[in-house]
DNA sequence: GAGTTTGAAACT
DNA sequence: CAGTTTCAAACTC
């Protein structure tokens, strides 16, 4: 795959174009590969070296420009762009494309990037070669700035998607209040940046195709739905999405009844993805999601008109998505895990300072948690007036897992299992901006509600109301919910497990202050299910959290970072043993067995569904899923149960790309119900391996894949914050191809599983502090993108893996 | 449910 | 860096 990829890229798109496969994908939507690929393309940000090969290859290239001329096109006629006007409106159509792939790259450059993003829009229709510059060029722009100049007026459109997130209508009064609240003005700025794009935005009907389209690459990735919701969501979401800026720009000025009715809307949006994802999810949802809809059809019929269009929906669902904005859905849930687990800590103590000094950027965290919370809450009971309690809690910092982040994972997250949600989320503005991370931290606030949910995902809702309640009432909450009996946690993680996969922990001495601890290692605070003892892993503990944690990380920075590293491309050192290991992914140091054989979850590589590798010094290396000598296992030595799943990978992996496209984007469409496929290749990289019966993995295993995404995944199960690893898993055996599809996808970027092997699995190198993203740059970059930006669209991924 | 085994994490 | 201890999960009964 990996070398050859490049050299296949060149191999003419028709091929491709040529497959039913891909004809079917066009006319499912409206979106053409090419944006997919750009989307992709831009998502992998990360990867430069994938990026350059994408734009080389003339099949892009052609999409894309294609793609751009429309919008331009479109965009032209509607409104004359007045440079900057429409250097914004771009941005933010673009931005949000570029948007749901930065996020998990960098929710944060997200804002700055958007006038490069303009740049490259414009550009692109000239020479997709300034595409690809652009693509690059996101990287860069990763630190982010919130002084930074540019970034404000585009910025603005993640933020404002962000903020748009409170799109509840519960949430709008709040995000007012943020915006009031926010000590600085470069806030406002980017809010009234982004009301004004969004004006601009409704000034333009014409844009709406070309929004659309862009919404529906945004909607691709975002939300991998169902074929059925993708369809009906796309047409909704695109909207909403275009709609977006503009709704927030006018509902924060106006009236925040109408935004409620239209944030409504929005969150009906979301809510589908969610109900997508997990039917199971809260009842209350349920219903109020119908009636959602409901208010959507006839709001959309009349918002069609006006031309207004109510992303908020979007928003909010993508809340935690927050920043990744729309993009994603699907994604976000790999993506956060694997940045979550970066970032988590990292998140929470910018979180910290942002509180502090009381920046910016922290304002428009507190701001996202803030939503988030409004959203969590409304979601569960719909109150809002706990706000100001949540913002006064403490625990604020640390962020719930990336799983979480999205509202939609909230809503999962409370149906399914909060348990693993939690995550200590980041506190930076910037980390809460930037990716789903921000997410996490609205988690955190969320924490009770996680717990809540975690432990009873089918009551969920009532008792999520009332946790909510308390948790808003109660600081401490996250201490109440650990009442729980560790046997009894233990139990429900069991359960759980198929769902969750997130395990709570049981620590003891540990304080849960240690990477003993599962949940402190996955940076996730513990909650009800845990049966800790002692226990500081609590937001309560916020401070003496991040601190232990910079202790370790100080130490060891990768200590955080996902174990297990998949990467699409065989890392070079690795190479040969890439080539003998099945196993795309690898455990980043590498396991030290010596009983186990590597064929129990004592293994860590075993554990998260990988190989072992040359890294590993194990002895009498049985793994399953790659033997350290490098026999692969694809076929061959599989055991029963995770033989099938690296078979799958193994099978995915070197299945031509069409089909592996193909079932992305029926995945996605139905991943877009299912989480699955972030989840999968966020966390349950590692579990899918395992047979249903396998746990999920741990948390750090997840990590990886559960940074990114992975969440999503869970939707399948539970859409903890963690992982659910086990409905995850079990689709994956059921759907092997499209698991392993999305994997890949994701695997470039992270997952174990199918992923290439990328890292090496010796020695820690894996992961990149950037990581999750795109440990290596080069291929695997490309592949990330691909995976995550839209794992849906064929297209892209097709073209790329086929390189 | 209790106890044992295992290997990572932490410590020296 | 190597050896030892500590720890909690995984596993067994």
């Amino acid at each position: 795959m990996d070398t050859p990829e490049r050299n296949q890229i060149g191999t003419p798109i028709s091929k491709f174009e040529d497959s039913p496969v891909f004809n079917y994908i066009n006319s499912l939507s409206p979106i053409k590969p090419v944006k997919s690929l750009h989307v992709t393309q831009t998502f992998s940000s990360l990867s430069f070296a994938s990026l350059p090969s994408v734009f080389t290859s003339p099949h892009v290239s052609s999409h894309r420009e294609s793609r751009f001329l429309r919008r331009h096109s479109d965009s032209d006629p509607s409104k004359p762009e007045s440079s900057s006007v429409n250097g914004n409106k771009d941005c933010t159509n673009e931005g949000v494309v570029m948007d749901a792939a930065q996020l998990y790259n960098n929710p944060v450059e997200l804002n700055e990037n958007c006038d490069q993003v303009i740049s490259v829009g414009e550009t692109s229709v000239e020479a997709h070669n300034e595409h690809s510059k652009f693509v690059i060029e996101l990287p860069r722009t990763l630190k982010y700035d919130c002084g930074s100049p540019d970034c404000d007026p585009t910025p603005c459109v993640i933020e404002a998607d962000c903020t748009s997130g409170l799109a509840d209508p519960s949430i709008v009064p709040y995000v007012q209040e943020a915006s009031e609240k926010l000590s600085d003005d470069e806030e406002h700025a980017h809010l009234q940046g982004m009301c004004q794009i969004g004006q601009k935005k409704e000034g333009t009907v014409c844009d709406w195709e070309s929004l659309i389209s862009d919404a529906a690459d945004l909607l691709i990735f975002n939300s991998p739905c169902g074929t059925d919701v993708f369809k009906g969501l796309i047409e909704n979401s695109l909207e909403p999405v275009t709609r977006f800026c503009t709704s927030l720009v006018e509902q924060f000025p106006e009236n925040n009844i109408n935004d409620a009715n239209e944030m409504q809307i929005v969150d009906i949006v979301s809510t589908e993805h969610y109900r997508t994802e997990d039917p199971s999810s809260q009842p209350l949802e349920a219903d109020q999601l119908k009636e959602m809809e409901n208010q959507q059809n006839k709001f959309a019929n009349t918002n069609s008109n006006k031309g207004v269009a109510i992303c908020p929906s979007e928003i909010k669902d993508n809340e935690v998505k927050a920043c990744t904005a729309f993009a994603c859905k699907s994604d976000f849930n790999l993506y956060r895990g694997i940045r979550r687990r970066c970032l988590d800590f990292e998140m929470a103590g910018a979180r910290r300072k942002n509180i502090d000094d009381g920046s910016n950027c922290s304002s428009s965290v507190s701001q996202f948690d803030e939503k988030i919370t409004t959203n969590d809450k409304q979601l569960v009971s719909i109150k809002p007036s706990s706000d100001s309690s949540r913002r006064s809690l403490p625990g604020i910092g640390l962020h719930l897992n990336a799983l979480a982040t999205t509202s939609k994972d909230y809503k999962i997250i409370k149906n399914e299992n909060l348990s693993s949600g939690r995550q200590l989320s980041l506190p930076n503005s910037s980390a809460s901006i930037h990716s789903p991370m921000a997410s996490q931290e609205p988690l955190h606030n969320h924490k009770s509600l996680i717990p809540a949910s975690s432990e009873r995902d089918t009551d969920a809702t009532d008792n999520e109301v009332q946790l909510l309640e308390d948790a808003s009432q109660e600081p401490t909450f996250s201490e109440e919910y650990n009442q729980n009996s560790p046997k009894k946690k233990r139990r429900r993680l069991e359960n759980a497990g198929e769902g969750e996969s997130c395990k709570r922990c049981n620590c003891k001495k540990s304080k849960c202050l240690k990477l003993y601890c599962e949940c402190f290692a996955a940076g996730v605070y513990c909650i009800e299910p845990c049966s800790c003892q002692d226990c500081f892993n609590k937001p309560i503990h916020e401070d003496t959290v991040l601190a232990t944690r910079k202790q370790i990380e100080s130490r060891n920075p990768l200590a955080f970072a996902p174990k297990v590293i998949r990467s699409s491309e065989p890392v070079p050192e690795f190479g040969d043993e890439s080539n003998k290991t099945p196993a795309s992914a690898r455990h980043k140091r590498g396991c030290n067995c010596k009983k186990s054989s590597c064929l129990k979850k004592y293994c860590e590589c075993y554990q998260g569904g990988v190989g072992c590798s040359i890294g590993c010094r194990c002895e009498g290396c049985k793994n399953a899923f790659g033997r350290k000598d490098g026999s692969a296992i694809i076929g061959t030595e599989v055991e029963p149960e995770e033989d099938e799943p690296e078979a799958n990978e193994k099978n995915l992996v070197e299945r031509p790309l069409q089909k592996i496209e193909i079932q992305n984007n029926e995945e996605q469409t139905a991943v877009s119900a299912h989480p699955i496929t972030p989840l999968q290749a966020s966390r349950p990289l590692i579990p899918l391996p395992f047979s249903s019966k396998s746990k999920p993995p741990r948390s750090s295993f997840l990590t990886i894949a559960s940074s990114s995404g992975l969440y999503t995944g869970q939707k399948l199960g539970k859409p903890n914050i963690l992982r659910t690893q086990p409905k995850f898993e079990k689709q994956i055996q059921i759907v092997t191809n499209p698991e392993d599809e999305m994997p890949e996808i994701l695997r470039g970027d992270c997952s174990p599983s199918t992923g290439i092997k990328t890292s090496s699995p010796n020695s820690k190198r894996i992961s990149p502090p950037h990581c999750n993203m795109g440990p290596s740059p080069g291929r695997r970059s490309g592949r990330k993108l691909i995976l995550q930006s839209i794992p849906s669209f064929p297209s892209l991924s097709t073209p790329q893996s086929h390189r």
